[in-house]
DNA sequence: GTTGACCCTTCCATCGTTGTAAGGTCAAGC
DNA sequence: GCTTGACCTTACAACGATGGAAGGGTCAAC
């Protein structure tokens, strides 16, 4: 019924190094601690471990989880508010596979254009080093806001693959 | 033919601070200075930065591109080296693709199950909050190494989203 | 009473990029 | 000459989620 953290751990999925991280910036509460200071943790509280889990392997961020947290616990919830945090998070799913799919057709192009052998002559390396025009990067900071990369293989994104 | 750091940034697409950031991490030799400490670059650096930018563009890592680069200046590399590279680069993004391809699927399916409306009945919430057998994760720590995560969502992932 | 498995906190690393702070330089206008 | 503003400099912190290590305390078994 009660447990150190590890076996928590083991019994969520989630690291111990993560529950405590999750404590830290408030996605919990802080545990019940034992005269030596050890956090103990009930089923109730493993079973929330497991929905942050459930909810990162998904791929919802810190911040959206704690929304989830909240619809989870709040027995009224309207499910319109739910399904609309996913369907949020669908779209965000669907800019980065858009931008990678972009990154893996242009890189395809030129896979398939380079010969591949033991000759210097590599039309992969011309694209890269090609100069583009203007009009072929998206213009920085058009929104006013600078926007967030989409992808997470990088920050600060405001190109475009192109072949 | 020389000019400052802004406008090699500005004619490049690289962002003056990344210009430096790529210098401190030896991506790039130190750019020649002015007696005041201002960075001096000619039109043969910035097209190494377009390189630069154009390898970004597609995904590539900052060690991706230091071999990149290394392969570009040398007039006598075997392409093969070069499509070596790239077809690694799109098994990476492929990796990626299905990691979020894997939840974007789980997740339309728990949408079009929720009806989405005033009442608290949600599908979505219930799933997350639904305990899984240990079968359905994968095994922490199975290759030995700890494996990072693919999608640049998050680091060390090891699950799968399932619906 | 020692050993080993566990727990604690704090700091550091990853990755690429942006932001901010606190200052120096330069060219133009007055 | 002096101010102004645009530019440059460095150094640091932040993001996001996680892993790792250091340096220590606790607990149960032997």
């Amino acid at each position: 019924m009660s447990m150190n953290i590890g076996e928590a751990a083991k019994a969520s999925g989630v690291s111990a190094k993560m529950i405590r991280h999750y404590e830290s910036v408030g996605l919990f509460p802080e545990a019940a601690r034992t005269e030596s200071g050890y956090r103990q943790y009930t089923d109730k509280e493993v079973s929330t471990l497991r929905f942050v889990r459930q909810s990162r392997d998904l791929g919802f961020s810190i911040e959206q989880i704690r929304e989830l947290l909240g619809l989870w616990q709040d027995r009224k919830r309207p499910s319109r508010q739910v399904r609309a945090l996913a369907q949020a998070h669908i779209e965000e799913l669907d800019e980065k596979l858009e931008e990678l799919q972009s990154m893996k057709a242009t890189l395809e192009h030129l896979v398939h254009c380079c010969h591949g052998d033991d000759r210097p002559d590599c039309p992969i390396i011309d694209s890269l080093a090609q100069e583009r025009s203007e009009r072929e990067r998206r213009p920085v900071g058009e929104t006013g806001k600078s926007r967030r990369g989409t992808t997470g293989l990088r920050a600060g994104r405001r190109g475009r693959a192109t072949a």
